[in-house]
DNA sequence: CTCTGTGAAAATGTTCACAGCG
DNA sequence: CGCTGTGAACATTTTCACAGAG
């Protein structure tokens, strides 16, 4: 199952499970691609060509049914089990991702929590107590993690990830702003908070203030993160 | 002046940005397409060709003069100058992103703050006075403001991204984790830190157990959101 | 002889348009 | 009918491979 599902959608799964979960909570329990399309601003052709991919759920004349095909999405996201995570980081950044609740909501649940600073070892954040940085890789054993979260200064991310990936963590989604190296079969995704909005700051610079003939049209990279200018 | 720059090389350029001050840090003002691949992860006959895009730059049998070509990146990013941002929701990843380095680091100054919550109207964080955000359409008056990065709970980013445009802002940051309905005009870029877990949680899943014969091969979506096997 | 810049090929992604199921 | 699922057209992006500048 899931074989072969082209990247671009599975970066789309997450926004077509969140437009599905604001489509349940208004009481809207059988959807058309349209509808799905409005919620989420994903075109509706593309919208049935991935769902398309994870399996014939719609019914021709009607639309999805929303329960089962958010069922079926976080199936194929692995989002019915619960994901074991530890932070490494517990700056501001850090703090906020600790409380953060798209990841709780998302059975994303944080079990360890690491940092350098010595006056924040030993503190206890939601129950679990913040461990040194420098004991991650033997720290870990046993606590069966599965997904770490970087949120160290860029200076010392490279070592944390080193650490982390000694220590068993196979997955791990970093915000330092720094091109980690890992070993083969690590999988790893990155976000840069400063970059989109940079990107941001390019379209801002190059708006179409010409009149007609300029190009219109908005470029799509990811699903997540369009340029959309409206 | 970055009249065609590609979408896809566009969301690049803060990359190389990043790569080149790496390189700048370690003395390196002289660099080859294959050293700035080898500092961020992308492929060099995709540097050499993004970077084409805005001008030949590059001197054959060298390489790429650094402090020449970064400076050119910065120019066609926009942030030889400074911009005024407005943070709406002071909230734990509000207050993050207040700090955030990478901001005031790249020419992005926070000049507003606003929440709804009226224990922290009043309060000042770092010389700004935090504003209550029904005032956010007549407060931005005369702040100069050009982007406005939102970081309030998914339940108000519309009423505040509404309030926002009413004041005059043109871009927005969105981290709140809705599809916002704008005007035209209005260009918008989101960043929904739940969705780079979801896909990580994807692949782990997903994961190529099987011998040989199986799929190799990284698939790459957005330069910044690489989802890379190693 | 090295390394850029770029056509051309290959791969990937998006949109259209409609056959056909319920 | 209304709507999905999907071939086919189109668009964009990536990678290759090499001519040619320094």
């Amino acid at each position: 199952m899931g074989k072969n599902i082209p990247a671009a959608t599975v970066s789309r799964l997450p926004i077509y499970a969140r437009a599905l979960l604001a489509l349940s909570s208004r009481d809207i329990f059988v959807a058309s691609s349209e509808m799905i399309a409005a919620e989420s601003q994903i075109n509706a052709a593309q919208i049935r060509k991935d769902l398309s991919h994870i399996g014939g759920l719609g019914a021709r004349g009607l639309g999805y049914e929303v329960p089962r095909l958010l069922a079926q999405i976080n199936e194929e996201l692995g989002l019915n089990r619960s994901w074991n995570v530890a932070l490494v980081g517990y700056g501001k950044l850090g703090a906020a991702l600790a409380e953060y609740k798209g990841f709780s909501e998302r059975s994303f649940a944080i079990k360890a929590i690491y940092d350098a600073d010595p006056v924040k070892v030993g503190q206890t954040v939601r129950g679990i107590t913040i461990e040194d940085a420098s004991l991650i890789s033997t720290s870990l054993a046993g606590k069966d993690i599965d997904i770490a979260v970087l949120a160290t200064p860029a200076e010392t991310a490279q070592k944390a990830a080193n650490a982390l990936v000694a220590g068993g963590v196979r997955s791990i989604l970093n915000f330092a702003p720094v091109a980690l190296e890992l070993p083969k079969g690590i999988s790893l995704r990155n976000v840069d908070l400063s970059i989109e909005l940079q990107v941001l700051s390019f379209y801002h610079n190059n708006r179409t203030n010409s009149a007609a003939g300029s190009d219109r049209k908005a470029e799509l990279l990811d699903a997540s993160n369009a340029y959309a200018e409206r």
